[in-house]
RNA sequence: GCGUCCGUGGCUCAGCUGGAUAGAGCAACGGCCUUCUAAGCCGUGGGUCGCGCGUUCGAGUCGCGCCGGACGCACCA
């Protein structure tokens, strides 16, 4: 915020003057000036830890220090300096700072929680990713609402960002689902088949031969079963990706790329291997390539080009990658399963064989979800079927609860998501608490408007006084620094947390302030703090990807 | 065996890049609806932050070593 900016500017300055009388050492490496809001009421409304900090620096007791810019800052705003603690310098700003502050969010509300753009190049986010060939599990759902928050959340801290999903199109699990589809349409058209060893056994693979077989009924029954699986996997490709892409949608999941494997083959995948090998990189070995990987952290070497001269996955994925990286973009975010952890040194690896700066690709990993029903372990396998797939989380428990839910826990931690909890329409559950924050604003607003009562052009926000308002204005101005830090830390549980503490600074708020009924001026007032509190939980809300409704 | 992540009240988890007396929710207990949605509010109890060393003025947070759990260690994707 401003004020922050201010003191810690303050703060420099006095730092900087007490250095060049001499009071201090001349140094280079002075810790960062940051501001916190401290952890009581009673340690003013920012402290700042320099003095502890510097201490060594200096060769100064840290209260001396603390001190010694107290004695060097004067400030309209600032009220007193109390020095606390090991050497804590605790901020109380004049109270008329709060209600200008406010009076500029108010100002300009909607572009409250929008941080100034960053000039740097766009990010590139890579997600979900999952293969065409059958439906999205819960596993999927959290890398999905992980994946569309973090690019939200980028987003709103001025990043330009571009999110894509790479489909992989290509290779074995291509052919399987068009054996399977291929079974199961043979099968309803009463044919006596053995389904294919490895094939995909879900229910939906026979929903796809199913929805083929209504449209063009049995004329492919005919065709030699090359032909045939030709022609079905290309339907059946078709089928599974607009289911992907239907589910998604709905899941508030949007992607600005699809990115298909196919088109890396053979051209991109081959400029890769080539490039790899003008370098040095490269080996054969029993018949086939190998990526000495190794050089560069990778516990082993690498096959690329099999002995049957055959890419493997990972030759198709190096080439993505330095497609990625030739696209320009400064950093590459990747989010996979934990499952997936082992992969990340051959990639990297791969990226520095190829004289990128692998630091720019960064790999979240996203830990594993374990479903619940109540107490009860729900299993999932994708293989057999048995799995709960993301359509079903959705129209079981909806998809604001079910993106809360993934949302609200760090990404490495594992999730057990109880389907029993998130369905639950109570307080126990802290989606509603929040959105039930915003309704209750929107009903004041509702009312409101019944009364005359209208948002003022230039309210009196110095009448409210209550600790209830106070508290209240201070975690709204909160609001931007937690983007940032979301952002930087790519940790949409920050905005999942803020939304709820916020929510709960409201509710206490609302049992402590009434506005319809008070005096002219203070409702006044309280009506435009209400509608920035709203502003700003239905935009921390629309970066998880949650709604905020505005009636419950 | 090696690697990644996790271990914080009975349960599920936060903990702002090392700061002040470790915080929420659920569960338990006690209060609050003739006035803007009680899906709410107020209060009480509950913790050797897995264990042990170390770095530091200061460690839940950083380092090392154990213990426990999840996941991974393919010419599969």
């Amino acid at each position: 915020m401003n004020v922050k900016i201010q003191i810690a500017d303050a703060v420099a300055g006095a730092v900087q003057s007490a250095v060049a009388d001499g009071v201090f050492k001349a140094a280079d490496n002075l810790p960062e000036i940051t501001l916190e809001v401290p952890p009581k009421k009673e340690f003013g409304d920012f402290a700042c830890n320099f003095a502890m900090q510097a201490a060594k620096i200096f060769r100064a007791n840290p209260r001396k220090i603390a001190e010694e810019i107290r004695s060097r800052i004067s400030a309209p705003w600032l009220d007193k300096i109390e020095i606390a603690g090991a050497g804590f310098m605790n901020f109380y700003l004049k109270p008329s700072v709060i209600y200008d502050e406010l009076r500029a969010v108010y100002d300009n509300l909607d572009n409250f929680g929008q941080l100034p753009a960053k000039n740097n190049q766009p990010i590139q986010i890579e997600y979900v990713s999952a293969n065409p060939t059958g439906l999205l599990h819960v596993g999927h759902g959290r890398g999905a609402a992980a994946g569309s928050a973090i690019v939200n959340i980028l987003r709103a801290a001025g990043f330009s960002v571009v999110s894509e999903y790479y489909i992989n199109d290509a290779g074995n699990q291509m052919e399987n689902l068009a054996k399977s589809v291929n079974a199961r349409y043979l099968e309803l058209l009463g044919q006596s088949v053995e389904f294919p060893e490895d094939g995909y056994h879900g229910a939906d693979i026979i929903d796809t031969a199913k929805k083929i077989l209504a449209q063009d009924g049995d004329k492919y029954l005919s065709l030699p079963e090359a032909e045939r699986l030709k022609i079905l996997e290309d339907l059946a490709y078709a089928d599974k990706l607009a289911e992907l892409k239907k589910d998604l949608a709905e899941f508030q999941v949007n992607f600005d790329v699809w990115y298909s494997e196919r088109t890396l083959h053979p051209d991109k995948i081959n400029a890769a291997i080539k490039a790899l090998r003008d370098r040095g990189e490269i080996y054969e070995k029993d018949g086939a390539l190998w990526l000495a990987s190794t050089r560069y952290g990778d516990d082993k070497d690498r096959v690329v080009i099999r002995e049957n001269g055959v890419p493997t996955y990972l030759a198709a994925d190096i080439a993505y990658h330095k497609d990625k990286f030739e696209r320009g973009f400064s950093t590459l975010i990747n989010i996979w399963g934990a499952d997936h952890h082992g992969y990340i040194a051959r990639v990297k690896a791969a990226m520095t064989a190829l004289g990128f700066n692998a630091d720019n690709l960064k790999i979240l990993l996203l830990q594993m979800v374990s479903l619940y029903r109540g107490a009860e372990l729900v299993r999932m396998s994708k293989r057999t079927g048995e799995s709960i797939t993301l359509r079903e989380l959705m129209e079981e428990v909806g998809v604001d609860a079910a993106r809360y839910f993934f949302l609200m826990r760090s990404i490495d931690s594992q999730l057990d998501f109880d389907l029993e909890l998130a369905k639950k329409k109570s307080s126990e559950n802290p989606v509603y608490y929040i959105q039930y924050a915003h309704a209750r604003i929107c009903s004041i607003f509702r009312q409101a408007e019944e009364v005359g009562l209208k948002l003022p052009a230039a309210p009196e926000f110095s009448l409210m006084t209550t600790p209830a308002e106070i508290d209240l204005v201070n975690k709204i101005f909160e609001y931007p620094d937690e983007v940032e830090k979301a952002a930087a830390e790519f940790a949409p549980q920050r905005i999942a947390r803020y939304a709820y503490d916020l929510a709960a600074q409201f509710h206490s708020f609302y049992r402590d302030c009434r506005i319809l009924g008070v005096e002219e001026n203070l409702a006044a007032a309280r009506l435009a703090l209400v509608k920035v509190t709203a502003h700003t939980i239905k935009h921390a809300l629309g970066l998880l990807g949650v709604s905020a409704p505005a009636s419950m």
